[in-house]
DNA sequence: GTACAAACCGACTAGTTGGTCGGTCAAGTG
DNA sequence: CACTTGACCGACCAACTAGTCGGTTTGTAC
């Protein structure tokens, strides 16, 4: 993990905005410089090419999304201690978190990846699976204690319904960014709450 | 719209192939008469310009997108009378189709240019909002249906349950071209279906 | 203050990209 | 046959793009 300058991180963080907009292939290195105010030099001297500003950029958003999930995780726990109400509240928290979190980010940085896989930049999605693998095991741990306690059918797939979060997530990003309605993130985020509730309350 | 010939139909074959891969902007026009044994000449002559070579393909996609939606609808009102069961059905269908269909297209055409809102393509947004309306009304006149006969809770918001026929489709499809496991496709249309089941099962 | 390295600069280049343009060819049509 | 039209060809071009490189500035240890 190579040292934060401050150049480094206007770089990295101007790449995010135009990436999220653009592209990765669209987002040409000039313009990334223009939109950080720094020079061609300081961008070669801290990447060593434009694939290693993506894989940096990826490797930072990962981080980024772990330390959220982790949050609102720790805030659900501090609710509650029923595990199935703890997955009901962290889908209420991002819920809740919805609105600002869309108007402040388009878009999802992996979908920009994921969608545009050039063979260049290919090396980022084992980071990606990682952080698909993270949501899936904590929310499934959640579930795990759900289903001891009985309020679980047994015939439902954990994992998929753990995947599902990422899913309505991402899902609902393209939605709101196709119709330019930042309001559609909360909205599919209230239907995955309502399918964990009627799933968790339907006592088996 | 103009008229089709095998040269043109083939060019969009290879550029609906290459940009569902790398993206809109990372698929060069030299790189699709390639793959389309094309020649420069021939695609100017049929597409003024790339970017239109990016509508037409939008264009074309959503008008495929339709029908299928459509012959998925029509298969499942074939199958019941009842609106509610309808649905259940409709997603269904889905779900029996899903293995072929993510297999034989690794993603939704749509996410390649909303994710990529490089502004000479922009004006493609329009079509892609019209498809999404289309899904969301055929739905939505089913759970009408289903509301009438007292199948559906007064608090359910009809838009945004519909809509989320559509944000799981495309949630499920990052998540399976991000792992690489196309199976995941199928497993979140169940996860879908489920949370209609119940939804539709609970008599108000 | 001197020495050394890391940070940073920006003019330059080799290769690529979308797009042009003068032309060929085959199929009508009178 | 002469003429027109639409489909198609591919060498060429101007603009752009990632990456280079010789040099300057800045920080810091002695």
């Amino acid at each position: 993990m190579p040292r934060a300058t401050p150049v480094r991180d206007r770089i990295l963080d101007a790449a995010h905005d135009l990436v999220l907009r653009h592209g990765f292939s669209a987002t040409t290195v000039d313009a990334v410089l223009a939109a950080a105010n720094a020079s061609k030099g300081a961008f070669f001297h801290h990447f060593p090419s434009k694939r290693a500003l993506g894989y940096a950029l990826v490797e930072r958003y990962a981080a980024a999304d772990r330390d959220v999930l982790d949050a609102f995780m720790v805030a659900a726990e501090a609710r509650t201690d029923d595990p199935a109400e703890q997955v009901i509240e962290f889908v209420r928290g991002f819920e809740d978190a919805a609105d600002d979190l869309a108007l402040s980010q388009p878009g999802c940085l992996f979908v920009s990846f994921v969608y545009e896989q050039v063979p260049d930049v290919d090396d980022v999605r084992p980071l990606i699976v990682d952080s698909i693998e993270h949501w899936r095991s904590r929310i499934v741990d959640k579930l795990v204690g759900a289903r001891q306690s009985g309020r679980l059918p047994d015939d439902v797939d954990l994992d998929a319904l753990a995947d599902h979060v990422f899913t309505t997530f991402e899902g609902a990003f393209i939605l709101a960014r196709a119709t330019d309605e930042p309001a559609h993130v909360r909205a599919q985020l209230g239907q995955l709450r309502r399918y964990l509730e009627l799933l968790l309350d339907s006592n088996v």
